[in-house]
DNA sequence: CACAATTGCGCAATCG
DNA sequence: TCGATTGCGCAATTGT
């Protein structure tokens, strides 16, 4: 924030001219001047018009994110329902066999979570 | 895009002051112009805040819903090995047992996809 | 028609 | 010195 005051009001960076040479002064610095304001003009534009593709990209990032979070939620959803169905499968045959072994498992540990251990072997 | 030439250099709302009354004119016009001006800019710095505001959170959003989408990720993954592996292990037994089926159901089928009319089953 | 909100633009200060 | 940013005001335009 400005705290400023002498910044309200305050005229471009005027050079101290004066009446030294009467009239002829005023050609080549403000020449000059307004070739540094054309300059600013042109650097002004170029950053806003940066600033709002940067904005716009942001959006349509939003958008595609949220596309993609749908269809992850999706998957889980999918993969969730599938290891349930399994789970239940797995439990009704384990419990016609060998008391709530299968294979040697516990199932009802192994349906719990990932067993950590066996990743290795899921080299994929 | 402005297209009409006359825009630059264009002055205020001028509304035909003159010299109709010399002096007094400036007072009334001047004030209520002043009003105008100085409600708008304020109108423009609330505008302006809106949308920074608005900017930072769709930024802010991009940030979370990438986070969010990692945390899926991870989760997909974890549930695929996991059906994997129990894919495995139902077709080793499988194959132990009833040439493929298991409880009468034909596992490479059941674990390509899910069951779509098992899912009502599923009523979690 | 009045008024707030939005938008394009230029100026000047400041930053890098 | 010079382009890039940024705060700010003005005026035109748009929306209520």
């Amino acid at each position: 924030m400005i705290l400023d005051a002498s910044y309200y009001g305050v005229m471009p960076p005027v050079k101290q001219r004066g009446s030294r040479r009467g009239l002829s002064d005023a050609d080549d610095e403000d020449d000059d001047y307004r070739k540094r304001r054309d300059r600013n003009n042109e650097a002004v534009k170029k950053s806003r018009y940066k600033t709002k593709q940067r904005t716009q990209e942001t959006f349509t990032r939003v958008s595609k994110l949220k596309a993609e979070n749908q269809v992850l939620e999706e998957k889980v959803k999918t993969l969730t329902k599938e290891l349930q169905f399994l789970k239940e499968l797995f439990l009704a045959h384990a419990s016609n066999t060998q008391n709530g072994k299968f294979e040697g498992v516990d199932l009802d540990k192994l349906l719990e979570d990932v067993p950590e251990e066996k990743q290795s072997s899921n080299k994929k």
